[in-house]
RNA sequence: GGGUGGAUUCCCGAGUGGCCAAAGGGGGCAGACUGUAAAUCUGUUGGCACCGCCUUCGAAGGUUCGAAUCCUUCUCCACCCA
């Protein structure tokens, strides 16, 4: 099975220009490809991660990757999905959150000299000067046609300022320059972003009178439709810092059955043929689908070693408790300690488990909340400083744990 | 620039002087059931020293014994006119 083909069969390819080049083009590593990714936080997230592992199998295939951080076009803010305006981000934020996402792509691609390139858009869009960008691009926009735009119609009703409506102009100078400056012919990128993809062919077309190409890949959505990734707290990070390899590990285990195979084809790199055995697997036995999907995941992510840790700590926990290195830990200081003891619920407050006292009482009177696998009963329990020598662990709910040490 | 309507707790959205920490729904959290799934049912959902106190209804002032509700100014948003 070639690479499209294989795209195709995974489920990833939402939208192309023109199916044929684009099949020819990528099965024999002839394309010229490129990837943006704004920096709008301090780590990649699971979207990201998606394009980087497309880019990775376009790479094996010969493929040349460009992967575009958006230095300039985070300055503006992309509508496209979005129902509110955005706030503006800071430059000096900006600054650190490209710095941050150039480390993280790092570890996922290879770059360097005939390997992957890394460019930043803030190197053309910044010094760029309104009247000369207004007449080499302006007259190739139509206005009503911008407005018909999918991205835009949302916010027809909300409202758009004239910042953001600047977007998809930005994101087609991008292409538009990554075409003359290293002969990039295709972009790719998540399915919302396709109007402002065919902005940058379009813009191509008429100003050079050259052929560029569009792909996107659906978007990872749960059989509710709702974008995965995202949990109350946020977004499931790839930075270790903000969701830890057992967090990371956990969220994939708890997907729902209906997404477990959708999952695998669309994030791992298992062979077609494995996945569709599992997708005989019925009821409880998907559990081990699950296990498969989220310690792929995590491996790609952080690495075997912690894939393995985070699996083990799982196995432990929902077994029964015992030896359980690998997962969060909060560590105690003097100040936690009044005469000597301290009570559950600031333990569940420090721990991050609960966002404040009320919450873990809450917790507590509901009977939702154990120590080392005795419930506890009274919201006003103390431990003395001595119960954190021995293993100390608060379950919360089902699938929470938290370590507490001295 | 002129006019109209609006800003309510995580989100949507009721509330137009005290009975309002604020209806209802969504979401979240917890319990039962279970497979670390889904569905369902129950409880809960501002904070704290929790039968009491404190802080919230775009911001700041004011009227009043008392304001999310009335007045003034300001900020932001939508619509109409230019």
């Amino acid at each position: 099975m070639q690479l499209y083909e294989e795209l195709v069969a995974r489920g990833l390819i939402a939208q192309v220009t023109n199916e044929n080049e684009i099949k020819e083009m990528i099965n024999n590593g002839k394309a010229v490809f490129y990837i943006g990714f704004d920096p709008t936080a301090d780590s990649l997230h699971v979207g990201h991660f998606m394009a980087l592992c497309l880019m990775k199998r376009l790479q094996m295939a010969g493929n040349r990757p460009i992967a575009l951080i958006g230095g300039g076009t985070a300055m503006i803010g992309d509508p496209s999905g979005k129902t509110d305006m955005r706030k503006m981000m800071t430059t000096e934020t900006i600054r650190h959150n490209v710095e941050c996402f150039q480390k993280q792509m790092s570890k996922f691609i290879e770059f360097g000299e005939g390997k992957a390139m890394m460019v930043n858009n803030a190197d053309w869009l910044l010094d760029l000067n309104y009247m000369d960008l207004l007449r080499e691009v302006g007259p190739h926009f139509s206005v009503n046609r911008m407005l018909a735009a999918e991205c835009y119609k949302q916010r027809m009703e909300k409202g758009l300022t004239f910042l953001e409506f600047n977007y998809m102009i930005m994101q087609s100078f991008d292409f538009y320059t990554l075409f003359q400056k290293y002969n990039c012919n295709m972009q790719f990128g998540g399915d919302d972003q396709w109007s402002n993809m065919l902005g940058g062919t379009e813009l191509i077309r008429r100003k050079l009178g050259k052929d560029a190409h569009a792909m996107t890949i659906n978007l990872l959505l749960n059989s509710e439709g709702k974008k995965m990734g995202k949990t109350e707290s946020g977004a499931v990070w790839l930075d270790a810092e903000k969701t830890s390899p057992y967090e990371f590990f956990q969220y994939w285990r708890n997907v729902s059955d209906a997404d477990v195979i959708k999952c695998l084809k669309m994030l791992t790199f298992l062979p077609l043929e494995e996945i569709e055995a599992m997708e005989k697997w019925e009821g409880s036995a998907l559990n081990q689908a699950k296990e498969i999907l989220a310690f792929e995941l995590t491996q790609l992510v952080h690495g075997t070693e912690a894939a393995q840790k985070a699996k083990e700590a799982a196995a432990a926990l929902f077994a029964g408790g015992a030896n359980s290195e690998n997962i969060p830990t909060t560590v105690l200081s003097e100040e936690h300690f009044i005469d000597g003891t301290v009570d559950i619920l600031t333990l569940l407050v420090t721990a991050g488990m609960t966002a404040s006292k009320s919450e873990a009482r809450r917790a507590v009177e509901q009977g939702g909340v154990s120590v080392n696998g005795n419930k506890v009963i009274d919201a006003k329990t103390v431990y003395a400083k001595e119960a954190f020598a021995e293993e100390f662990i608060i379950k919360k709910g089902k699938k929470s744990f938290h370590k507490i040490c001295c």
